[in-house]
DNA sequence: CAATTGACGGGTG
DNA sequence: GCACCCGCCAATT
């Protein structure tokens, strides 16, 4: 396959986060094979149609912080992540 | 072409 | 915890 786009890449990073975890923006883009473009994932986040299946809700900030709050926190903690005063738990944060 | 903005990240005080 | 700074890249004005 050719060499995949910043988006096709941020949509298969996005789309491998199992439920119930959450991944950040810099890690997202740093396995996309984009280090240190955090801010184009969000860009790109946020231009994905309302229909994307992906699960652009578990992508949060280093920092824990939801970008989307009560709506984003809502989702996950209906998927078992642990959500504290609209950050994600440490614990909850990159991967297994 | 310059300045601004944006689902960001890390460092310093 | 908060304020300020810098770095990074693309799209918009």
């Amino acid at each position: 396959m050719e060499a995949p786009s910043f988006e096709e890449a941020v949509w298969q990073i996005v789309g491998a986060v199992p439920r119930g975890r959450v991944c950040t923006y810099g890690q997202v883009a740093q396995l996309a094979g984009y280090p240190r473009h955090a801010r184009h994932v969000g860009r790109t986040l946020s231009h994905l149609p309302p229909g994307s299946k992906l699960p652009w809700h578990r992508i949060v900030r280093a920092d824990g912080q939801l970008p989307m709050g009560a709506e984003q926190a809502r989702r996950l903690r209906a998927e078992g992540v642990v959500v504290r005063a609209g950050r994600v738990c440490v614990t909850q944060l990159g991967w297994p």
